[in-house]
DNA sequence: TTATGGATCTTCT
DNA sequence: GAAGATCCATAAA
């Protein structure tokens, strides 16, 4: 399938290739690696915004305690027990909306925290729901990709692997020797783990170090 | 350039 | 009643 490059103009080969379910299977460490890379896509009518994912957070269940699933299954974070492939959308600090990547078998309790894109098609569109115009500033952050692509608690659950309002595709993978790992940002307990994962040297992630 | 505080709402104590 | 997986404007240096 082809696209044009707003940049080019010139056209560009789009993988609309999506990572086989049991990818999301696997344990939350593995899934947050091999995430990098992959893109992130929502379609809202005929708005289409994808960014490729170049920063992520990993989050276990009953063995960490900055976890949302930590205590156990509520109301709340419910979508984090299911299978591994759901979308868990929660709201923060009273004003942004961050989205995860739910993990593992089902009543694991585990995700990964989408926390940083690389925008690459409906850079317009975002421009307009983030009212920015520096590419830098629409995705390098976790409630700034919420914004830009426009997830809210209407996705909340939605199953990645089937939906086509929000899914994810393959892309291209990162290698090793380009991935960073590092303390999570932001939590205030079992805050040793370093547990998130990074793209070097790349212009979106939140924070460099 | 880095540091600080405000906005504003859901969840759990 | 308090804290939180944040962002941004403003102030200080």
């Amino acid at each position: 399938m082809a696209a044009l490059n707003p940049t080019s103009a010139r056209p560009i080969v789009i993988n609309e290739q999506r990572p086989d379910p049991s990818f999301f299977r696997m344990d939350t460490l593995s899934v947050a690696r091999g995430l990098l890379g992959m893109e992130l896509v929502t379609r809202r009518g005929d708005l289409l915004t994808a960014g490729r994912i170049v920063e992520v957070e990993a989050y276990q269940g009953a063995d960490d305690a900055a976890s949302h699933a930590f205590k156990g299954k509520t109301e709340r974070n419910a979508p984090m027990f299911g299978v591994g492939g759901l979308c868990y959308v929660y709201f923060i600090y009273g004003v942004h909306y961050c989205v995860n990547i739910v993990t593992g078998s089902a009543d694991t309790g585990s995700a990964v925290l989408i926390r940083a894109l690389e925008p690459l098609e409906g850079i317009e569109t975002m421009k307009l729901r983030r009212q920015v115009d520096k590419l830098e500033q629409l995705t390098s952050g976790p409630g700034k990709l919420c914004q830009a692509l426009d997830i809210g608690p209407d996705l909340q659950g939605m199953d990645l692997t089937t939906s086509s309002l929000i899914y994810i595709r393959s892309g291209t993978p990162i290698r090793d020797s380009s991935i960073v790992a590092s303390k999570r940002i932001g939590i205030s307990k079992a805050v040793d783990y370093e547990w998130r994962f990074f793209v070097k040297e790349n212009a979106f992630v939140s924070k460099k170090t």
